[in-house]
DNA sequence: ACGGTATTCTTACGGCGTAAGAGACGTCAA
DNA sequence: TTGACGTCTCTTACGCCGTAAGAATACCGT
């Protein structure tokens, strides 16, 4: 069989598209060799299971979330958490995997490490300022989740379906929040913005900026 | 063959117990029949399909969290978060259920809006109540799926392993940290309390209480 | 005893991750 | 040219999964 000239890192390039196109449901190791031209078994060359296509797609997703931390703290803490965010939204399929792999990988290490040292450059205490970073981040990934996530099986929700069939009686406040905008994207926006400046504000040990 | 007098709530509570015992990934149908003392397909006479199962999961535990939503409004909402990280962190199991799937089902949905009814009464447009009801949830699912999150695989991530092993020369400020408590139950407890206090100030809209 | 309904089981299909090892290819030494 | 060797790919197989289809059983009212 002529050979393909395949590596980890095209293997992994095309677990990702395959993974935004049809979702994380759709990502077999038998259709994942089809996509590149192979039978399964030949990813194993590359790849010791699947497992490992797993994380190497998160730490694709975490690493290309690159933030410089200089200038005001809460104004590059601000830029990271929008960056996660963006980054997550442009592959929703991938949140399930963020959400529930602990961020161990180099990449999500080295950017961690980075901010942590610059928030103790400004005075932070090295456990003050991580779990400082610690809270936005989780606090973006539960955000996420909840305005884009998708369950593994069907991605898109029918979130919609469900909250239009709501019994005004049983649910008069809810369906009154949703005809005033409650889950349109301006709406996930707006929250975020607003909880993320609550973070900022009311996280600040003892009177810093 | 002897009737064993199941229902779709022995199933459940079934269900339930093996998750909790062995984590998700142990939950097959199969398994499930077995602990039931039953066949595979058995399981299909009370429930249309697995899904179904899992969605009856996580509506078991989001039902479980009640909180009356009367006395100051910053008080009962912080029971409130503070009820669904006791039923996460007693479930670790549901988390990866319960982050990726929409509160839909109606135990949660009934909860969601007397909190937010209460809090119209008390001055609050409906949209608004609902948003910070929303941003109180997801941040405790986020900060609850740092805190004890599973990967369906394995049980227990091995956080302390690849930790310990991370080079004091190239993570300073993480090694640091961590010798300083990150990650501990303490440092979740307080981060989780702090970030909440946080949200809760912060996200009052115009001077209410 | 009997008919009907409620409950359970058997069988089967296509898919999954991956262990084990056989086979084909390219390269280089003899 | 030949052969051996490392690199890469394929074939086969096992035991799991969710569940469609329908046969078989157990119970109940008559």
């Amino acid at each position: 069989m002529p050979r393909v000239g395949l590596s980890r890192e095209k293997v992994l390039a095309a677990a990702l598209a395959l993974v935004d196109r049809e979702g994380i449901a759709a990502l077999s190791m038998r259709r994942l060799g089809a996509e590149l031209g192979v039978e399964a078994m030949t990813l194993y060359y590359y790849v010791p299971n699947k497992d490992a296509v797993l994380d190497g797609l998160i730490d694709m997703a975490v690493s290309r979330v690159t933030v410089e931390p200089v200038g005001p703290w809460r104004e590059w803490l601000r830029a990271f958490a929008v960056a996660i965010r963006r980054e997550l939204l442009a592959h929703p399929a991938l949140l399930p995997l963020v959400a529930t792999r602990p961020v161990l990988a180099p990449g999500g290490l080295a950017t961690v490490e980075r901010m942590a040292a610059a928030l103790r450059a400004e005075g932070f205490g090295a456990l003050e300022g991580l779990q400082l970073v610690n809270a936005v981040a989780t606090f973006v990934v539960g955000h996420t989740l909840a305005e884009a996530g998708r369950t593994p099986g069907h991605d898109e929700p029918d979130v919609t379906g469900v909250m239009e069939s709501l019994d005004p009686g049983e649910h008069p406040v809810l369906v009154e929040a949703l005809r005033a905008g409650l889950g349109t994207p301006e709406d996930h926006q707006e929250r975020f913005d607003r909880a993320l400046d609550a973070l900022l504000h009311g996280l600040a040990p003892r009177g810093k900026s």
